[in-house]
DNA sequence: TACCATGCCTAATTTTCTTAGGTATAACTT
DNA sequence: AAGTTATACCTAAGAAAATTAGGCATGGTA
């Protein structure tokens, strides 16, 4: 991103894994498409996850250790679950808060009249 | 991003053309290197821009007719300042509201359990 | 004199996401 | 029976944004 800041880069470019993994931590086991399905309905239709930024996604974070898979039939499709790790669980709250702050910065600077009151 | 949402997705890119935007609407004339100083000093030092981002992005917003521009000799040394044209101020507010909205829904999605009370 | 602050800029690289597919099974519709 | 939609996984080329890493120059200060 264009910001060089205190918060963690990880958190500033993009909030994909941190609402992957606060999803995780809070529903368990998932899988990719339940994800997308999941996210379109809490949000009513508001964002809408592409498949391309979600698989590569889970990848890297698999990769990374925070979440683990294991993959089930039914029928003759499979399903391939993630829920997160203890690092992963980490993250997760951690991630969530510095975005919580980083949010709150950025809105500051949106609404420098908020603190002239 | 990784969002197909409802929300602009130049907003979604980023929130740097946002932040400045607003900034030169609030200050009316800006120059960068005093852009990049008042964002520090509002944000506490929390948020640094960085000139590789934060040059080519006036720019940007020259070319698209949301900002102008007019240069000013201090000494030898030439300062650059940028103000918001008339639709450089609606983008600034527009894309200060769907910024909010958008971060609304983020954080209902990273906080479920609200919405459960 | 050396260093740091001011003040502008660009370019290569990296990361992230979009776009645009491919593959296959299952279910519903006509 | 055929066609469409939903389920379910995946990858790859390209675009866009920011990082990194400089360059250039003036002015003030130790």
């Amino acid at each position: 991103m264009y910001i060089c800041s205190m918060y963690s880069k990880e958190l500033l470019k993009g909030t994909l894994k941190t609402i992957v993994l606060k999803l995780l931590t809070e529903n368990g086991q998932m899988y990719g498409y339940e994800i997308t399905q999941k996210v379109k309905e809490l949000t009513e239709g508001k964002i809408v996850l592409t498949e391309g930024a979600l698989y590569p996604t889970l990848h890297k974070l698999e990769a990374a250790g925070l979440v683990a898979s294991h993959t089930q039939s039914i029928g003759k499709r499979i399903r391939k679950y993630y829920s997160v790790t203890s690092s992963g669980a980490n993250q997760a709250s951690s991630l969530a808060n510095e975005f919580v702050e980083f949010v709150q910065t950025i809105l500051f600077l949106l609404n420098p009249q908020l603190s002239k009151k």
